[in-house]
DNA sequence: GGAAAAACATAACAACTGTTGTGATAAGCT
DNA sequence: AGCTTATCACAACAGTTGTTATGTTTTTCC
């Protein structure tokens, strides 16, 4: 469990190297000054660079899964979509970092098939998680029984995406409440 | 005009490169293999690496308007919103290098302030388009009076921008119809 | 408390990076 | 033609990279 516990501390450091000066700048070096260690610890613990760059890749799926499960879990019907939806939102600190390093890595997946084939596992199932949630409220009559869960989930996820890239590509980003706004009238549509 | 036509060679280069194997295996060294030639052209028309890579983001957004103006040449009413959104959307093998680049660049912007600066100066350019075809499209009825242009722009770029990043976060990404059906139903809510 | 193992420090490695300078060759111009 | 300048090849530079090996400290366990 230590073990497990030390190999975050480092994946953390690197993150927070890699939101702040990039993360080709995210060097073994770096990393360690950043937890205040030698490369030593980071090479005890990563058998290559590969290994913490993959590992550190994860945990912006786990980190994501996280905060989807806690905030869904006292929410019900429509409210719970849209909740769902907003994990991937910078609305705070923490999912702020979440959508640089995310950025980050998919930029440096490019021309990279591997890495672009973790992305790809981890929107996959992301995506299955509002299918799902689409059907679940399709049965309970709160969606509208004619649209199409695959699609449907497509454009939210696309919307939801869009909207977070928004807040780094424009320079007085959106505020927290446009961001809730344009997640929610796309929900509003698929109401019964 | 002979310089500049080298300069975009190089850049094309570049971009070949980036594409193929990543923007931080995009060498001098590889640009120049890639060009056929050796560094000494690299480094003649640009004077440091940092020059070139400002040269080839700033190719993103150049090529993005000149698509948007063939694509809006012979467009009207609402059809025209719909085409200069097109332009985002990897539909041909141009655009998905175009979005790949571009995708490239941005997660090398994270911790960058500078270069994010230039993202969102593009991205500014393009959205103040979209507000003016909006605002437009009001004058003429097209488009219902009631809706705030700047803020209906946000939405379509985002999901414009969402719709193209899930081709490539998507295992099969989505057809060209799928993707254009995505933005034609939401220009469908906006008319009058 | 002493052995075994985990945790960490340190230094050196070869490979690769952008940059620079020096020539060689070709193009343009008068 | 002859001079100038643009174009390009080539090599060497200092710095940085991930990796590895070897040592030192700390913890763990019986």
């Amino acid at each position: 469990m230590k073990q497990h516990d030390r190999r975050l501390e480092v994946s953390n450091a690197a993150w927070r190297v890699i939101v702040r000066e990039g993360l080709d700048r995210a060097t073994m070096r770096a990393i360690a000054r950043e937890l205040d260690c030698t490369t030593g610890v980071v090479t005890h613990y990563f058998h290559s660079k590969e290994e913490l760059i993959l590992f550190a890749l994860h945990q912006v799926t786990e980190r994501l899964q996280r905060i989807m499960g806690t905030l869904t879990a006292q929410t019900e019907g429509a409210a719970r979509l849209v909740a769902m939806l907003t994990a991937f939102l910078p609305v705070d600190r923490e999912r702020e970092e979440i959508l640089r390093v995310w950025v980050a890595f998919l930029g440096y997946a490019v021309g990279r098939e591997a890495l672009m084939g973790e992305h790809q596992h981890s929107a996959g199932s992301l995506r299955q998680a509002i299918i799902q949630e689409l059907e679940a409220l399709q049965q309970t009559h709160v969606v509208r029984a004619d649209i199409v869960p695959s699609s449907t989930a497509n454009v939210l996820l696309a919307l939801a995406n869009g909207v977070a890239l928004d807040t780094l590509l424009q320079a007085q980003s959106l505020s927290v409440k446009q961001q809730r706004e344009a997640i929610e009238e796309q929900v509003q549509a698929l109401l019964a």
